[in-house]
DNA sequence: CCGACGCTTCGGCCCGCACCGAAGCATCCG
DNA sequence: CGGATGCTTCGGTGCGGGCCGAAGCGTCGG
């Protein structure tokens, strides 16, 4: 081959990637939540409820000090929303946002199996309903999902979800105001990625309004310091009636 | 008594934390990605493209032995997926879940601050067709590929690719018997990246079939001593009506 | 067969940062 | 008003890991 057209090739085969100094930085949210401790912080948080430092540290088996400087560079980094009330300061998860970027890198992690621990009894509890910051994740909230799909309540596109007039309906047949959800000022109705389902489950504030509204109706309880969301035996009845 | 560096020990000493380590390991997916060498690394390949280990060591800035370093761990950790091709050694991200992950860190990193982009590609004179040691490589093979692989003449998995039985037919009917090449001792169909479009395109028995029929019915014809094709007008347009 | 080229491995350097104890503020309580 | 409690800040320490040059393979080209 000549001279030519081996130098042609060559420039061909060299993309130009000099210059990329712009555009979001990932690095520097990833090292964020790549550090254990403040990952452990991160899941903690991702319950949904907000806690005070010295919880945190104990949660994620530090001490106080290196608690501290913890969720002082997740709170700069917009991460957490401090809120300081007597001589406490509880920390939670900043928005929904956050929530679902842990999400996604949760799936992520669990297709190329980097768990923490191996999967036992405790685990699949996880995977058939638990928290997700402020609304219901696992198979039963994707069933959920399905359910109100498949009966044309929630008008899924693409990447956006909508509640149809007949949604609207049923939302307030369950016991829900959906007119005072549109005056919030968050999305009613938004798509998470259930890392266990792998599959679309429904938050924003329809999502949340629904945990709560199963919660006040002793559908399903919370267990304490977890995730997990136990269904009472007739709350699991009328669940399956809802959203069978 | 100084905390063990290792959470799992440190879930032993705190049994009433045990329930929050459960589930995928967040950390040490974020941690990779966390790096900003390797965040660099990942955002060019977020583009589509697959390059390799020294063109992603520029485009990083760093060595080819940091970059290989890099290239390793995040193979290793089933975020790339390398393929080996003569003696380069190209990088793409795995699959699309790893993309999704990127996207939603970079809308989380954006909605929270920093910013930065990724450049665009280079044109050149081989881009369009050439010859890739038997089989036609470039834009055109590339459109090949895909109006075979889109209307299930070629069926597409990861890492192997086959012909159909109507892919066989219509084979048949472009002049190629293809009886004939499944005598042969190399495999009738193989994927080849393509240098300039870093896309697949069809090698293997067939691929080069394809190319001497399409020479012997003067749809293209080689510029000597180079790798470049030119279309016939009447090449062209048959070709396109083929593979259009 | 030899040289060029691409990539990986190896050894060593060194910076960054997670971690802690103790001291420093702030807040609540008796 | 002390004294207890919750949290942060401040030095100091140690380890992990990112980085490179050089050497070690494998591949391609002549």
């Amino acid at each position: 081959m000549r001279a030519e057209a081996s130098g042609l090739v060559r420039a061909v085969a060299r993309p130009q990637t000099a210059g990329m100094r712009q555009g979001p930085d990932i690095s520097r949210i990833a090292a964020l939540i790549g550090d254990p401790t403040r990952a452990n912080i991160l899941s903690v948080l991702l319950g949904g409820q907000a806690l005070t430092a010295r919880e945190l540290a104990e949660a994620a088996g530090v001490s106080a000090a290196t608690a501290s400087d913890h969720l002082k560079q997740l709170t700069e980094a917009g991460l957490l929303w401090p809120r300081k009330q007597g001589r406490h300061r509880f920390f939670a998860l900043a928005d929904e946002q956050v929530a679902q970027a842990l999400e996604t890198l949760a799936g992520l992690a669990a297709t190329r199996g980097h768990m923490r621990t191996q999967p036992g009894p405790n685990d699949a509890a996880l995977r058939e309903a638990r928290v997700c910051y402020d609304h219901m994740a696992g198979a039963a909230a994707v069933r959920m999902f399905d359910s109100l799909a498949g009966r044309g309540f929630l008008v899924v596109s693409r990447e956006s979800v909508g509640l149809s007039a007949e949604g609207a309906g049923f939302i307030a047949g369950l016991g829900i105001d959906t007119t005072a959800l549109t005056a919030l000022r968050r999305p009613m109705c938004r798509v998470c990625l259930d890392w266990s389902e792998r599959r679309s489950h429904l938050a924003g504030a329809l999502g949340a309004a629904l945990l709560v509204r199963f919660q006040a109706q002793g559908w399903v309880r919370r267990v304490e310091d977890s995730r997990h969301i136990r269904f009472t035996p007739p709350g699991l009845r009328a669940f399956s009636a809802a959203f069978g």
